[in-house]
Parts: C-alpha cells; sequence; structure tokens
DNA sequence: CTGCCGTATGATATCGCTATCAACATTTCT
DNA sequence: AGAAATGTTGATAGCGATATCATACGGCAG
C-alpha cells in the first residue's frame, strides 16, 4: 500500500511535501489537504500524512505556500518606539489577539521618523502582508500613496480619526489632554505649565488639548510651554523641569506629555527641595507602572494601550476575512487617575 | 527599441520582475540581475530596468526570492519579554547592527516559557531564516533537537556558555551576582537578603553568585531567600520587601535580582519609613535609566544589553557568511553602579 | 584571417507549495 | 432504478523569482 519514499535528493536537504506524500503513499495534493484542511481529507489517509509528518520531521515552507497561494499570513506592525512602555503593551495585545491565528507578526520600529517608517512600509511591502497595523493617523504624503497602490488592509492605532472611512482604534489624544488640564484647572491652579519632548504626533495633539483648556478659562500664555524634539525620557524631564521654572517662576503646576518626563519632574523637584504637591503640582501621562509606586505618587491619565492592540488586531483580522465591520472607528477611552502629585 | 509591456492580467494585480522586464525590453533574468547585481549588467540596460522599475513601481517579492534562492534573508530573533526594557535594548542594538544589510527581523516573545519557544521556533523555522537570536543558554531538548536538525546558525546572548562551540554574547550572570554581593559584604552588612522573582535562569545564575559570596564569607542563610516565580514587577517588589521583613527582621541589605524589585522595595521603604540605606540597604540589577534618577539614586549593577545585541547580531552576520569567528564566546562584563541606596 | 577567451545577455528549469478542475466513489432524491 | 448531489482523491499548472547553462559578441594572440 505505501509507496517508497520519494529520493530525489534535491541540493537542499529538505523534506519537502512531496517526500511527505510519497512516504504516506498519497498524492502530494492529498498530504497538503491533510495538512491544511484536515476535514477534507478522510481519516484513514490522514493519519498516513500525519504519521510520515512525524517521521520525516516535515517543516512546511512558508515562502513556498506563499508564493502558492499570495497569501502571506503576515501581519506587519510598525511602533515609534520599542523602548517605550506604551508601545511594548499595545504589542502585547496584538500578539494576544493574534495568537492562535498563526499569523506572522513583523514588527518594525520607525523611531519617530517618517523617512524610517517609509523605508519599513516598503521592505514589509515585499513580504506582501495580509495587513498592517500603524501608529498614528498622519504619514508622509509617500506613504499614504503606497499603501493606496498596495491595497493592504491598515488599522491605525492610538488617536481617533475624523475620517470615518480609515479604520482606527484608539482614543482622543485632545480629549484626554484637555482633561487632565481641567483637572488642574478645576484644583485653583491658575499657572500650568505643559512640558514635551519628542513632539510626535501624539504630544502635540495633548498640547491642543492642553491650549484649549486654557484658553476657555484665560489662562493660556506661551511662557508656560516647554517644548523640545529630543527623545523622552527621565533624565530629560528633571533637565526641562529647570527651564521651566527659569522662564516661569510662578508655575504652580505642570502637565507633563508623558510619565517619563514627569517622573524626571518629580525626582529634580526632590533634589532641588520643592514640595509636590505643596508647592509645585506635577502630572504626567500614560500611568506607567512606577507612576502608582513612586512618591509621591503620580496624578496621570491611564491609556488603554494593551486593548487598543488587542482590539486594532481583531478588527484587521476581521477586514482580511473580508468582513465590513460595523464599527470603523473604536475609541476606548482614558481614565484619569487623581493622585498624590496634583 | 522599448517593447509594449508584458499584459499578463495575472489574477494577483501585482507587478512583477517579468512585467519590468518586458517593459524595459530585455529579458527577465537580466532584470533580475539589474537589481540584484547590478554590475553585472550594462549600464545602458541597467538604466532601462532602473526606469521600468520606478514607473511600474515593482515591489520585489520576498517569498519568490526566497524560494529561488533559498535564502530567506530572515533572522529570528527571541526575546522572553518585550515589556522588560532589558531586552528591548538588545533588540535595539540588533536592529542597529543589522540595518543596511536587509535582513528581515523575525521578533519572538517567548514569555519566559519554554513552551512558546518552542512553538516560536518551529513557527520560524517554517521562515527559513538565516540565522537565530536566542536568549539564555539553556532551551529544552527537543529545542535543542529541532536547532541541530535545522542547521540553523544560532547564537546565544545574555550569559557565557562553558561549552567552547556555542557562539555566545554576553557576561557572566553568576560573576555579576557575586560581585554584587560581595560589595555589600565589604560594606559591612551582615545578613543579606536576597529578593528575586521570575527565576528564570539569568535569575538563577546571579542567586549562584549570591551564594557563593555568602558562602564564602559564612553568611549564607535561606532564611535571608525570597524568591518567587511571579514576574518580576514594582508592586511585586513592594510585596516582597515586606515578606523578606517578616521572614528575616534582622536584615540590614538586600539585593534584588532586578530593578523593578529594588524599586518596589525602595518605594516600599519609604511608605513604611524604613530610611534607605541608612537602615536598610537596597540594590538591584540591571541599572533601568529611572534607577540613576530616583532618590535615594539604586546601587545596581550596570549590564551591556545594547551591546550584547549589537555584537551578537554581528557575529551572526559573519557565521551566515561562512566565516569562522576566531572569538566564539563574547564577554562584554558588567559594572557595578555603586549610588546611594547602598 | 582563424580561433580562443572573457563578458554581457538570454532561455530554461526549477524552488515547494496550493488552486483548480477532472475523475471516481458514494449517497441521496425523485 | 436512474439522475443528481456530495465527498474524496489525484494530475496538472502555475505563483514570481533565481541558478545554471547556453549563446552572442568584440578583442586579441598567433
Amino acid at each position: 500500500m505505501i509507496k517508497p519514499a520519494a529520493n530525489k535528493s534535491r541540493a537542499s536537504g529538505r523534506i519537502t511535501l512531496a517526500m511527505v506524500a510519497a512516504h504516506a503513499g498519497v498524492a502530494t495534493m492529498t498530504a497538503s489537504r491533510a495538512i491544511t484542511q484536515p476535514d477534507m481529507v478522510s481519516q484513514a489517509l490522514r493519519d498516513r500524512v500525519d504519521q510520515a509528518v512525524v517521521e520525516l520531521g516535515y517543516v512546511p515552507n512558508r515562502a513556498a505556500r506563499a508564493l502558492a497561494s499570495s497569501q502571506s499570513k503576515v501581519i506587519a506592525v510598525l511602533v515609534p518606539s520599542l523602548s517605550n512602555a506604551v508601545f511594548t503593551e499595545v504589542l502585547a495585545g496584538i500578539q494576544d489577539a493574534l495568537d492562535a491565528d498563526d499569523y506572522q507578526i513583523l514588527i518594525g520600529n520607525t523611531r519617530y521618523s517618517d523617512k524610517e517608517e517609509e523605508k519599513l512600509i516598503g521592505t514589509y511591502l515585499q513580504s506582501n502582508p495580509d495587513g498592517m497595523l500603524l501608529s498614528g493617523l498622519s504619514h508622509s504624503p509617500r506613504v499614504q500613496q503606497i499603501l493606496t497602490n498596495s491595497r493592504v488592509p491598515v488599522v491605525s492605532m492610538m488617536d481617533m480619526s475624523t475620517d470615518p472611512s480609515q479604520l482606527t482604534v484608539g482614543f482622543s489624544q485632545v480629549q484626554a489632554g484637555y482633561a487632565m488640564t481641567r483637572y488642574l484647572i478645576d484644583k485653583g491652579h491658575k499657572r500650568i505649565g505643559f512640558l514635551a519632548a519628542q513632539l510626535d504626533e501624539r504630544t502635540l495633539r495633548r498640547a491642543e488639548g492642553y491650549r484649549q483648556a486654557m484658553q476657555e478659562a484665560g489662562l493660556l500664555d506661551n511662557k508656560l510651554e516647554v517644548m523640545v524634539g529630543e527623545p523622552s525620557t527621565i533624565a530629560l524631564g528633571a533637565e526641562l523641569l529647570g527651564r521651566m521654572l527659569a522662564q516661569a517662576p510662578d508655575c504652580d503646576a505642570i502637565f507633563c506629555c508623558n510619565d517619563d518626563l514627569a517622573h524626571g519632574a518629580v525626582y529634580q523637584c526632590q533634589r532641588r527641595g520643592i514640595s509636590v504637591p505643596a508647592q509645585l503640582a506635577i502630572c504626567g501621562f500614560n500611568d506607567l507602572p512606577a507612576s502608582a509606586w513612586m512618591n509621591p505618587s503620580l496624578t496621570t491619565v491611564a491609556t488603554p494601550r494593551y486593548r487598543i492592540g488587542y482590539e486594532a488586531a481583531k478588527l484587521l483580522r476581521a477586514v482580511i476575512k473580508g468582513e465590513d465591520p460595523a464599527n470603523k472607528q473604536i475609541d476606548l477611552g482614558f481614565t484619569l487617575m487623581a493622585r498624590e502629585s496634583a
């Protein structure tokens, strides 16, 4: 019943599906089905194929599969940073959502650079991905064109879009910035500084929310803004606190555009003997793990990063399957965490 | 001179190399060479091909390339965690080292699980990677066998191996654990606790170093060890500090197996009114960014994570090219950062 | 002028798998 | 019972690139 194994000794020592099929005494196509669509093959043959797979140690060749089926089973994910905990949690959500689906996730780090993003998208397109997850809404015109031409489904993460056709999962950065500023205003602060670094699109949106709230309260003053393009770090937060106090000595509260800066600012206050929040209130953005534990604990905005990744991946998967999702824009909101520092 | 473009309207709307070649009026093979080995093609034809590539917006198909050349240009990287800053810095080093080489990096997160690792390696082997970068030395027997069978070059990162044939880049975790413990002993501490979580192989090696030093000084006492398997977090550090003090109230110093735990322990001391280092010295491991800035600043061991990634990737690249590296074991050492907390 | 050689170009045969349709066996329906 | 529907299996033809070998050509030695 069982034919002898194929012995075309190919150059590559690799075990191929054809060898498995020969070993099991079935056609290659049947072996293929036994592996990828077991329901379509009779129990008896399926068992023989399965056994042959084990005996020969067969490992399918993804490249061949992709080529023949024009389905890469690859999803490309672009994040602006891997050292930022925000995005690693987004990635965790994505991985969990895609876990069982046998998707290969291609993680790209754009380092907050449009050029890098363009380069990465170009590279990833060579892998013919079934879908892409991008961070942010704004991309260079060339990127937009490349994406349109490629017809790859794309879901944008982290912020809400005004374009209703764009698939988006996130929360409104503007509203979050507004909410935090309002909180400080309601606490009675008048001279509220805004400390920002990196100046990526999310930061700029938060700044927008800040200005909106300050404007409404008649408190807007550009002396209260310290914004620099360097990457956001604790060390920079410490430094920028100094710059802020030099620029606006009467400042009574500081809204840092993220927790790293806020941590640095708090530590620096401690070193200078400035008491937080008595003399200066400080708050951050993102609610990193340390924020709840440090002393004083940090008032900040908790953002649903894990869920953003999770829901974005689920949405993308649905679109890849050809479904037309009822909800193209998923707003996951945010939570203001009032703690000791403000 | 230029023939009309090919118009075999393939099912996939994709622009193929054949179309580019037709558009440029050359053979497919010539177009292929013009793109991948430009030196082998005359200036004139090369220009025509380049132009056709741009005009048609040609994107090479990586799967086809991999299949035909049996070179995937993929390097798989396995790390136990993405939320741990240590490994994201390793990744940064890898990316920088491999930047120009047109390698595709497949990042896998094993979540500190042997099973996950096995699964990921199985998946990644389907992509026929040119090489692999693994974290740690110890892998399940099955993984070892799979790797041996696949004949994929592997470089192990993070620790030093005793097997001289194994390609390794890292530093001795045992020595680092020993050094930190000695430091505390030399400072006059007698009851030095060891706080550990996660209990992955690196943590266990550090524990080994700790015990060795304590043994030598005649200070070893298992009441001084608190080790749990849960993931390492700031919150857990805070909790375990309590457990340590309950278990060994006379403890006068604590060596935390990583900075997260140490941060939690320090914060918890502050809440309990225990002064660090006067009443209790605390030190960590890894030197995360916050450690230098928090108050008190944290005594810890700085580890060359970025360089580990960088050198490991360079070593792997050399091996892939067929070179036989003189130095198969690269020890990048570590640095004890003496700060305020101990 | 013949013939050999190195270089640029092209034709063809795979790489390993799946899509597709044909062939046949087995039910189910009228 | 005969036709139609259903379910399995197999043969064949690509998917889009590169490896390999063959061919054409100009240059140079003899």
